[in-house]
DNA sequence: ATTACAACTGATAATAAATAGCGACAATCT
DNA sequence: AGATTGTCGCTATTTATTATCAGTTGTAAT
């Protein structure tokens, strides 16, 4: 009657400064959707002797507890994280700039109802999903219609939408 | 009144032979959404000379040109590629079985009300998106059943469920 | 405090996915 | 036909990430 709990995922995990200093950092920057690149340059300036392969190791251990997400939201290969805090976990979307390139959180619960649809139609059992809107944030978008207006009327002539 | 005219995007485009057999590939395979090294061991069974910087040059216009779509659906950082015909290409989505591996499309037009709020409230131009269930899909629920229940009732003993 | 052990570290090599460079070839236009 | 230039196959290179490994360190038991 024991022999069937086989998964021991007791993985002994340590509590390494290393460790503590990448926690650190996407706590404070993590909305920002850091690559390990990024992580990896604000950490040296506090620990001159840390390896990239340090954090690449500590990260794919935190996201293997649930701690961090990693997520690939631009249109490129590379790995995004961010902190996965228990409120946020489920519900929250990435929006990105194709302009500007920035990375914008929103929050929303409407999926939950799509995820019930596709259980009942299509039998799939969702655990998790990665949704992300591409588009031109609102930063971009007014500095486009400034430019614009720039173009078609280059003498300021006042008045006229 | 001439020089406004710089982006010069007449990029000529040919139509040779590894072109179309990629997009072959794609019309038949493509609803898998498939790999660059999918697609490449596929066309060589047909053209034994052909070249994987072919398919990934290829592959990179058509894509520039509209005609397939690249994706990062998977947990890992590799390009997924599928015809965009006009028909699917602002509202379907992918169920991606954690178990097995499976991509599954997924047609729906709920997005376009979540995509308004985010205007709204966001002032973020939703151009497109990239959306993404993780999960168990219907035939790797079965089969975990079927297994768990050989489990707790090892003897052939018919009758219930 | 000392010991013991496995997780962890930094440095570097190795792998995987994708791109760049290059001479040869071929599709298209006149 | 001849010129132009996009494309081909090949190979080298880049980029992101993982594996290897000898030495180090966190942690729990002595």
């Amino acid at each position: 009657m024991d022999e069937i709990r086989n998964d021991d995922n007791k993985k002994e995990t340590r509590n390494t400064r290393q460790k503590k200093l990448i926690i650190d950092c996407l706590n404070k920057y993590g909305s920002n959707h850091m690559t390990v690149e990024e992580i990896f340059n604000l950490i040296q300036q506090q620990d001159t002797q840390i390896s990239i392969a340090t954090v690449y190791r500590n990260l794919r251990l935190l996201e293997e507890q649930g701690l961090v997400n990693k997520v690939f939201v631009a249109d490129d290969a590379t790995a995004y994280y961010e902190i996965k805090d228990a409120a946020s976990s489920h519900s929250h979307h990435h929006l990105i700039c194709r302009q500007c390139g920035a990375i914008i959180d929103f929050e929303d619960d409407l999926l939950e109802a799509l995820e019930k649809m596709i259980t009942l139609t299509k039998g799939f059992q969702v655990q998790d999903h990665h949704v992300a809107f591409y588009g031109i944030c609102r930063d971009c978008t007014e500095k486009n219609k400034a430019a614009q207006d720039a173009v078609e009327k280059p003498a300021p002539d006042e008045a006229r939408q």
